[in-house]
DNA sequence: GAAATGACCACGA
DNA sequence: GTCGTGGCCATTT
């Protein structure tokens, strides 16, 4: 058990059709300021695992990636599209619509 | 134990 | 609203 481990919590609670900031997920992980560490663990985490690290965008609700994933960015945006989410020509999407408005039950 | 890493955010312009 | 810089902190090696 780790911070680590809550963020995946707050991963696995977005439902599906929205999308959740790093900012977002680090405030309900009670990181606030600490959005890199959210960053880290979606790093770590693997598409095997059952954590929906493809609704985790970034603050400008566009997709990040990291340079040494496997061409995870076409793959994650082809997930947000059957959810229901559509990107524009910038390939960012319209975070007012899809943004996940989190609820405030800090643990169950 | 210390240095390096990391998918970022807040802030100022 | 975007872009550039600083800094936060846990995880990893």
């Amino acid at each position: 058990m780790s911070t680590y481990d809550i963020i995946y919590q707050i991963v696995r609670q977005i439902p599906k059709g929205k999308v959740a900031t790093y900012g977002q997920v680090a405030d309900l992980a009670n990181l606030y300021g600490k959005a890199r560490v959210v960053g880290y663990a979606l790093y770590r985490v693997d598409m095997v695992s059952d954590i929906p690290w493809h609704r985790v965008i970034n603050a400008k609700g566009e997709i990040s990636q990291s340079p040494s994933r496997y061409g995870g960015d076409n793959l994650q945006r082809s997930l947000l599209e059957q959810e229901g989410i559509k990107f524009n020509t910038e390939g960012k999407m319209n975070l007012r619509e899809y943004l996940w408005q989190p609820s405030l039950n800090v643990d169950d």
